[in-house]
DNA sequence: TCCATAATGTGAGGAAAGCTCACAAACTAT
DNA sequence: ATAGTTTGTGAGCTTTCCTCACATTATGGA
């Protein structure tokens, strides 16, 4: 179904000013994004602001597209990072606890920069450059978590298809709240219904 | 927030063949997006493929982001009248029926043509062009129906939160579904799955 | 029916954005 | 020092978005 051709390879940053190159462009895009709005971010705005030339960054990135894909990639693994770390702090919590912490850390993480965020939502097409989907990569961290915890769930459950449900719940409900803020309805209440709710279907 | 400045206003279809026009550029979109894929929707091709001058186009859209806007307010309205339907349908029927049902066709809405939907859920930022969101639309028609079957809700919640929550997470879990089709979990598995969430939370 | 006015349709081409390429500079290794 | 590799440069080519001056078609009153 792809229609697009395959992008011409790049070279990959060795040296460390290459590394930095690489760097600078990527926060030239979230400083343009934020203090200029969505449609300052052009491919020579961001080489001007990042202050290299326009063909550094074409040395890095076959198109413009790929810019916002290692910056969502960046994402990606910030979010596998604070979930991994609230899985290890909480090893030993009880299921309430965990799923409490896991809601928390990642909408904290989200709002973070929410705009930023939105962006990459939308440039970003879903299953690109063969990066794992949210659900796919943590399948296991959560498969674990909470089969250490099965006394606290509802028996004779399929494990597989519980932790796909909760994994989308978390996914879903967390970019929900954060990309649409309620409009009276406070952060922390809007966390603890989808604590709330997570916790209400594993245990029915 | 908006550094987009207020577009210049167009001319509104008065004529049949006005309207007409309007439609084949619609359409074109669509017919691009599946033949020719996403890279391929260019305003002169919508043009091309809808046997109009690219005058023509830009005599009702302001922009290229107006036409995807456009495709999705017909979207959003689809969905509005396959809500109000079920409601309808389902005025006398219990809870969970009701849940069923709804979320029955919203997946059957969206799995119509989810490439259409893929395209214009990254072309349209959210809560542009002064349109409401899914929750603010619906908010007022899922309060009254979970009011008339408030006997199968746990007593003394705050009703306009359920609904809120509720909102999101037919939203959320609707399309992250469809979007992200399961590896192995068939499409029938994981409408189950969502409807028990969403009973098992307004029943907690 | 004819004409004035409004609505609709046209497409060459201006403006701006994405991106390339031939070349220069900086670094590494021998 | 020298050869080879990596990194950096920016004028300008290509493509896309979009405008505008003008042509065509419809409408409504005399």
């Amino acid at each position: 179904m792809s229609r697009r051709p395959v992008e011409p390879p790049r070279r990959q940053p060795q040296q460390l000013r290459a590394r930095q190159t690489v760097d600078a462009i990527l926060e030239a895009v979230i400083r343009i994004l934020k203090r200029e709005g969505t449609d300052a971010v052009t491919t020579n705005r961001i080489a001007e602001i990042a202050g290299v030339s326009i063909g550094s960054v074409y040395q890095y990135f076959p198109d413009k597209r790929a810019i916002f894909a290692a910056l969502h990639q960046r994402h990606l693994e910030e979010i596998d990072r604070v979930i991994e770390t609230t899985l290890i702090q909480n090893v030993s919590a009880p299921l309430d606890r965990l799923v409490c912490a896991l809601v928390d850390a990642i909408i904290d993480a989200h709002c973070a920069d929410p705009e930023l965020h939105d962006l990459l939502l939308s440039q970003v097409p879903p299953h690109s450059g063969g990066s794992k989907s949210f659900a796919e990569r943590t399948h296991g961290a959560f498969l674990l978590a909470l089969s250490a915890r099965s006394r606290e769930l509802k028996k004779g459950r399929d494990l597989d298809k519980s932790v796909f449900v909760v994994t989308h719940m978390i996914e879903s409900l967390c970019h929900g709240v954060v990309r649409q803020r309620p409009p009276r309805l406070p952060l922390a209440d809007a966390k603890a219904e989808i604590v709330r709710a997570i916790l209400a279907y594993l245990r029915s």
